[in-house]
DNA sequence: TGAGTTATTATGCGAACGTATAATATTGTT
DNA sequence: AACAATATTATACGTTCGCATAATAACTCA
């Protein structure tokens, strides 16, 4: 009897790279890592777990390649409001604020997601850079959408005050969207992104709400 | 040639208990699951892994068993500042936040421990219950502190208002604790807790800060 | 169309995992 | 001092893990 083989279509490099980290990050984000075997993973992508020693040296690499892409879609997704025009500084500041604190952003596989790469990144130093360089980028770019959004308030501002706002402002969306995230019917709709323009507001002496104070 | 066996001494339940999270809790600190196997960990207990199936049934029931252990531990040491006098209901609502945002509660071991335990909330119906439960007797200790604060300072306060302050000061609170605990060299000395005071001071209109504005 | 490339499957291997069970040391009781 | 109870050790079992390697199917291009 003729042994059956599977019958399977080429793909590019490319292709199938990106399934296998698309699987892993589902799996990350259900199951957590004692889910994410080698052979699950490439069951969830279509291949045989052979494939992944072909594009992937190591597990580590896939896992790491597959959080690189996680932070890095996360930052952009945030980001991606900035890029439709705004009639004020103020409510520039407030945009990204309410796209950080509202879905997509706000998830519960977001935050399961995080939390395992938070976990990773005490005992893997490329992990670690990783994640100072992410939290940095978000906040310096928070920072200074809050400097430019007090210079058109004529408000006072120096360098100090500026680090000390962002660091403040970038607390309470954490925490905001980690609580959101994680507690999903704990809060109402569209609560969370107006405690967070209040309060971003409230720590920088700015109002960001458009219905007034 | 007659065989060897390890010497020991008959411990109590309770101490054997203890010593078997106490390592749980550590080695998931230091190392994540995957160090956290019953061999290592009855290792670092000082026994031998067949002691964790006299006391554990599984070891999922030692895992949830640290975990419960360390977040009433978590919010045990940051309401332990409460126990002593303040001269007024802001300077305790003050210390409290002072004592979130300090060692020893802010702390790596803390985070890597909290970011594993978050992570499990999502697959594991009994650990979710933990964490809302603890959330929520947090932040509704929190929004006594402010209440009472408020009130003693005459400002106006109604319910829903109070619910929306905790929710936001319990936000800035977790965010700098994490931020600063994840990142332990990216802050200065005292810089987290007089960030957390005068964000917190700003968002329910109160002057924490002791040296004044 | 046929040979060469390589993407993909299939199978195997040693280690470590969680769990189960039997043997033994330690302690309290009479 | 002997016995009962049980805390503890020691060992074994089946499974699954990550990784390695050989066989084969699919595609490219002369």
């Amino acid at each position: 009897m003729p042994q059956t083989r599977k019958k399977h279509q080429r793909q590019t490099p490319g292709f199938r790279r990106q399934a296998l980290i698309d699987a892993t990050l589902n799996l990350l984000a259900e199951g957590g890592p004692e889910v994410a075997t080698v052979r699950v993973i490439a069951k969830k992508a279509g291949v045989t777990q052979g494939l992944i020693r072909h594009y992937f040296s190591t597990k580590d690499d896939l896992i790491a390649a597959a959080y690189e892409q996680h932070m890095t879609q996360m930052t952009e997704a945030t980001s991606a409001v900035l890029e439709q025009p705004f009639r004020s500084h103020s409510e520039r500041l407030a945009g990204f604020v309410t796209a950080a604190l509202t879905p997509p952003v706000v998830d519960l596989r977001n935050v399961g997601l995080w939390a395992g790469f938070l976990h990773m990144t005490q005992t893997d130093s490329r992990m670690q850079r990783v994640h100072a360089r992410t939290y940095r980028a978000f906040r310096d770019r928070l920072e200074r959408l809050i400097v430019v959004a007090l210079k058109a308030a004529d408000l006072p501002h120096d360098p100090q005050m500026s680090r000390r706002f962002a660091i403040a402002c970038n607390g309470v969306i954490d925490g905001l969207w980690l609580e959101g995230s994680a507690l999903p019917d704990g809060f109402e709709r569209d609560e969370l992104s107006e405690i967070g323009l209040q309060s971003v507001g409230a720590i920088i002496g700015l109002n960001l709400n458009k219905t007034g104070i």
